[in-house]
DNA sequence: CATATTTTGGACTGATCGATACAAAACTGG
DNA sequence: CCAGTTTTGTATCGATCAGTCCAAAATATG
């Protein structure tokens, strides 16, 4: 029809996401955003419409990359309980590999809170598919005997969830691997059955 | 000597406090400092140099008030494990309270990481005296046989400074008070003594 | 009461904010 | 190769950013 656009989206959204990931919303300035992605304002505005919407976009451009790679992590585990053993120490390998990026979902929700209903929901939703997914590993766990019986499934994933997040945030505020696995071990210890 | 300051220093500080609590940084403007501490913009500048060492200062406040408030609140109980089942327990209600509010420093961690160095030193310090404090609630809750003598203090406080993040940011992106006691159970009986 | 010192309010700075306007450029379908 | 459509670069918008300037106001000291 006409003229065609001379960038990938996707890979724009993910240059973009990497610029909020490290500075934050209010950090990152669409002049930031530009340089980023390697794109014109034109171009940023005329696929984006605007900050806010290329927000939402890198957000959830983020929480599809982690849900899939975790739904997939999780698979390659045998026991429940080695699936905690395996989201934790893989969070703690990511972190030393990125020398503590932190999460974007994290630091959306420090930054945030509540404030935003468009983030809220985001939010919302990306907790809600991690919690579900943790509540299976956990109800599988109890059944092949290796989770704690005793607890409710989804306050296992409750559990397992903000272990992850406070993780994260060890690793941001630049916390050594052995101090993290520590934490993990603890908490692997806390879920498993007795 | 000269014309007195018409305004409380430490009060303003704690109003400045709570914009950047609830906005972040980037997220608070000089103007709404100017709103939020009744002061003019000169006052604020005369007093307190920049944005960023305003900012300081309601850090340094915040982590003050912060200790302060923890050091108390842990001698009030009897054994070890209590001391961190009413750390966990305090910091639900005080989140329940306030509606979610957060932590300044989580937030703090979550917008800057380590970028800025004297933010860090800050933090750095703060988690620091932290995880002191819960290293020796540890310890002493070792003697008294009521925690589990079989990991190391210092690992037993990163745990459980991890833990008051994640049961933060739970709260922070509107969790509800049962999904909170639920992780803070898991956590007590995680250190609890076997 | 006069002088020295500080605080205060308000106007103002250049820089940068997010967003828009517009025309040249680049393509597709006819 | 032309008409129609979209993208792109550049210039620019008004608003707001953090921070400064300065004169009026308010106090302490002599």
């Amino acid at each position: 029809m006409a003229r065609p656009k001379e960038f990938d989206e996707r890979a724009a959204i993910g240059r973009a996401m990497d610029a909020f990931w490290v500075r934050g919303y209010e950090g990152t300035s669409t002049q930031a955003l530009c340089e980023a992605t390697g794109l014109g304002r034109s171009s940023i505005y005329n696929t984006f419409t605007s900050k806010h919407e290329l927000f939402m976009r890198a957000l959830d451009h983020y929480a599809e990359r982690g849900i899939v790679a975790r739904t997939a992590l999780l698979e390659e585990s045998e026991t429940g309980i080695e699936r905690f053993r395996t989201l934790f120490s893989y969070t703690i390998e990511e972190e030393v590999e990125h020398h503590g990026r932190g999460c974007l979902v994290v630091n959306t929700v420090a930054e945030f809170g509540d404030r935003d209903p468009e983030i809220k929901a985001r939010i919302d939703a990306d907790t809600g598919r991690h919690l579900t997914l943790l509540a299976s590993c956990a109800r599988e766990g109890q059944l092949d005997g290796t989770i704690d019986s005793a607890r409710e499934p989804g306050d296992i994933a409750e559990f397992a969830h903000s272990t992850v997040a406070g993780l994260r945030l060890m690793s941001r505020r630049g916390a050594g691997r052995a101090a993290m696995e520590a934490v993990a071990d603890i908490a692997v210890n806390a879920i498993a059955a007795k």
